[in-house]
DNA sequence: GGATGTGAACGACTTCACAGCG
DNA sequence: CGCTGTGAAGTCGTTCACATCC
């Protein structure tokens, strides 16, 4: 990492946080998943038109992205696989370890528990939760359901940063107010409402009746022509 | 636009289908939202100002969108909720039926099956396929669980549109290439792959592994600061 | 007055094109 | 050579500001 000599070392000390696209984040996310799959499969160089080639990009994009990391590329040769791999991780914050836990123990939060790859990723979940009093102590995919009352001390007892809402939207907004005030840095929201947080607390939310509502108008659109 | 005298009716028959951003239609889905509950709670006239509150953007903006739909703003009163909604659905292609087949049914399979708000937007699944045998024949949330081999043949016979890709990564091309083949119209995708598809064919892609890292690096920057 | 519709300014993202370096 | 890094240009989306209309 530490580059000196040549590089005017842009990300010396002041503000090493240049503005990043929301679209640039996610891309880096993308960028990351294909390097991993190539370096284990052991490439160990990458081309900006190799990779603007698997996310369906322009390599000019995937240039420019990637600068944000350093100078990282070799001129007449491309990116070496693994310095890349270490650079986003420590970039999207993602060489870390991060915990989290899960408001609603629906089918939703069964399938992110079992979704591999989160682990991979450095995500542990440590503890659920649900109002629903009949699933209170049930263990699901290795975790008991915690009491909502318990979300406060249960969060400061695992340290746990993200909160996964994955109620109905009637309840989404109270279940973040709970989160927020238990000490949750950020929350990823699968309720279909606008959620209102402090500043300090970070928001995704995933809408799903809007992408298919989106997939929809496509195909409206594609046979409308 | 051509001024003569009250509403020129642009959306007589000609070219409706303007450029319509990605960003709108999403938006649209969400207007529609709130709309269709304000509606049911008796509100009548709605403005741009409260829209863009409800979903927490400017005004204009809403106003920008809404003006895709022809001139239904009344200056100097607002939108007739039942007006926005009837056009708002039209432009969205959801006053109509949509059928959709599910493929692979895993945990998140049935959490979008139970999803309420899909029938009420006019979305219906019709059928599920498996690749593990052992579930073959089973009933979930009311449908049977269709063998690989029978997309072709189930497709047609239910004339589905749209189908969701809810299988590992490694087998998500190959099922949209099924898909394709047995005349699906669009795919939403939720395997964390870039798929590859026929131009005719639309794609939404949810990619969940993205959208946690997506998270994890908004709190990890707001962190650093 | 109060709210719309919209040109114009602004800002963000993408693509182009090419100098420069290994 | 090939491939990066990056100004410049281009495109797209958002916000401003205000004329317009009920």
């Amino acid at each position: 990492m530490s580059k000196h000599e040549a590089v005017p070392a842009n990300n010396g000390n002041a503000a090493p946080e240049a503005k990043l696209s929301r679209a640039s984040v996610q891309r880096f996310s993308l960028y990351l998943r294909h390097l991993e799959r190539w370096n284990a499969e052991g490439l160990q160089v990458v081309s900006s038109s190799q990779l603007g080639e698997a996310l369906g990009i322009n390599d000019a994009q995937v240039r420019k992205d990637l600068a944000y990391l350093g100078n990282l590329g070799q001129p007449g040769i491309g990116y070496y696989t693994q310095e890349l791999i270490t650079a986003l991780r420590h970039r999207l914050g993602v060489d870390r370890a991060w915990t989290a836990v899960v408001v609603g123990v629906g089918n939703l939060a069964r399938a992110l528990l079992r979704y591999r790859g989160f682990g991979e990723q450095g995500f542990k979940f440590v503890a659920l939760f649900d109002a629903d009093i009949r699933k209170i102590g049930q263990a699901v995919e290795g975790l008991t359901v915690h009491a909502m009352d318990d979300v406060s001390s249960v969060v400061r007892a695992t340290q746990a940063e993200l909160g996964v809402v994955a109620v109905p939207a009637e309840n989404a907004q109270s279940v973040a107010d709970s989160l927020v005030a238990a000490g949750i840095k950020g929350i990823l929201n699968f309720a279909p409402v606008t959620l209102r947080l402090p500043g300090a607390v970070s928001l995704v939310t995933v809408d799903l009746a809007v992408q298919l509502e989106q997939l929809a108008f496509l195909v409206h659109l594609a046979q409308n022509e």
